[in-house]
DNA sequence: TAGATATGCCAACTATAAAAGACGTAGCGA
DNA sequence: TCGCTACGTCTTTTATAGTTGGCATATCTA
């Protein structure tokens, strides 16, 4: 790899030249821009990043720390992030806890060893004490915690707005299948939500929970299939999650269950599966892209020293299809 | 954030002691390694890893280049690369070309200036020049190019047993949707053993390509609606990935197709979705962790020096669910 | 002739690593 | 007993690739 040395010689100038055409400083004549530039693209050079990161103090990396990329949720909110950060010139260093908060911690002292300018954390099972002494930006994805500021949609809305569509489709014994309650989320709204109006409106309702390292769509049919062999009459599901409620779809079937007629499904996320499978899933969307983009600039007005609201809920809108 | 000097100065001792205690190099008394690893701990301490990469010339990076993550087959591709590379001490610079030449040339410059040890590329756009000036370490997913090893599933097997599957099943008019055939990619395989196969057999059989940035359902939808417009009584389809055959699903139920009574279809990849949608698809099933697995560890053979084989294919399997 | 423009030179700086050297002590042979 | 080597521990120096600032030295222009 040549170095700013080798462009110097080949040009017949000095680093210091060579330094001043690449950062567009001081005073440079068109001649010797172009003697360099020439030297630069025979050598095909390219400046040594780690070591202008290192002078700068600034890396210009963003680490993502999520879950899993398998799932689709976060496959679509990476896509996005990493759309937005390279739009701005910020690079995404990518890890998967695997929701294992050893995993987590080990990755954010990583992140840090690495320089990141920031972190984004769409992960779940972290402990107070570690976020805390990381004096890093930092940006929560539907995750509360402290005095980190966080992004997630309007939960609480988009779970009355799916309970209340399936009691309006006529549903009378209802269910959630929701995220682990023990961790408390934004997410757990839905939860909320469902019981407030499920209450109110006097619907019967139950509630099963998915377990923390379940992104697997045996587990979650074994969930569903629990769940009617308890309560075979259930004729409505919100589920905080498509991939669920795909699971439900599923179940529905191998139970012979029609839909929507005998069974009614609301979804989460409205990620591209939504519509994919069939019947088509009534879900309530969450705006992933507008969720990374504001995520980006959260990070980005912390990484210039700016103070950030700590509450930063994005509106939900409910999608109609063919399971309702 | 500390660094070397701050822990140095607080357990009385040289940075180069320090170095030594971080580095398990030279004689250190036990008494010196206590006092440096209470001074770290007292400051959480963190080394600079730019610093380290800068002096050690190794970065322990991989880029990893694909269309998009937000693409289920890279997205459990881009999980299990994640997984292996975090367990080889390596981390993912994540990219995404969004199938577009201009980007992935950008996207590798920005790889070659971030010093990455390696780069695994699934795009597919690059022309040869690009790849030839990279002397780094590279590993090709799905793809050809002149002297760059690469993996890849069986294709050809796989499609020949997709082919005679949907033949044996009694099909008489069928159809393969394949990826976009300009590239010259290992997956165009499955498109020759279709022909191959249909033509071997002599059964009426047609093909239609997919376009190069196509990656939505709605695209999707559309290509399979007009095959059916211009030959209704097709009963068998093969398509080039499972997205492309859930979307074939879907357009089925709208004509009122029976599956598998009317159309039989069989899909490439089994990714998640594949047993997640109804009626569940047969499928050709690429060994995905293996292929990650594989791509990691010829990258890592390459940083270490070694010479790898070029031509890397890996076994597929044919799942048989409910579409066949 | 002053000021702007253009380039060079040198040193300091970023955080860490590693080779070489310094220092005191111990062991051993002549 | 002197001189040599070995040893363990720590320091000094140099290196990594690039940025920056001060200062010197030109040349060009108003």
């Amino acid at each position: 790899m040549p170095t700013i040395k080798d462009v110097a010689k080949k040009a017949g100038v000095t680093v210091t030249t060579v330094s001043r055409v690449l950062n567009n400083r001081g005073y440079i004549s068109e001649v010797t821009r172009k003697k360099v530039y020439e030297a630069m693209k025979e050598l095909n050079y390219q400046p040594n990043e780690l070591a202008r990161s290192l002078y700068r103090k600034k890396s210009y990396l963003i680490g993502l720390l999520i879950p899993n990329v398998s799932h689709p949720f976060f496959a679509e909110l990476t896509s996005f992030i990493e759309y937005y950060a390279y739009q701005e010139g910020y690079k995404i260093l990518l890890c998967n806890s695997g929701q294992d908060s050893s995993k987590e911690k080990e990755y954010i002292d990583m992140l840090k060893r690495h320089q990141v300018d920031g972190i984004i954390i769409g992960s779940h099972t972290l402990e107070a004490e570690q976020y805390l002494n990381v004096k890093l930006p930092i940006v929560a994805i539907d995750r509360y915690y402290s005095n980190i500021p966080y992004v997630a949609s309007d939960n609480y809305k988009g779970g009355i707005l799916a309970t209340k569509l399936l009691i309006q489709k006529g549903c009378k014994k209802i269910a959630h299948i929701s995220g682990p309650l023990i961790l408390n989320t934004p997410a757990n709204n839905r939860y909320k939500a469902f019981k407030d109006v499920a209450t109110q409106e006097g619907v019967e309702h139950y509630v099963v929970e998915t377990k923390l390292n379940s992104f697997e769509i045996e587990e979650f049919k074994k969930i569903v299939r629990d769940l009617f062999k308890e309560h075979p009459d259930i004729d409505g599901i919100f589920a905080s999650g498509d991939l669920i409620a795909a699971s439900v779809i599923s179940v529905a079937k191998e139970l012979n269950k029609k839909i929507p007629q005998d069974l009614k499904i609301v979804g989460y996320d409205d990620i591209n599966v939504a519509n994919l499978v069939v019947p088509s899933l009534t879900t309530v969307r969450q705006p992933i892209k507008e969720i990374a983009r504001k995520a980006i600039e959260l990070i980005l007005r912390q990484i210039d020293g700016e103070k950030v609201e700590k509450e930063n809920i994005l509106p939900i809108t409910l999608i109609e299809r063919e399971t309702t």
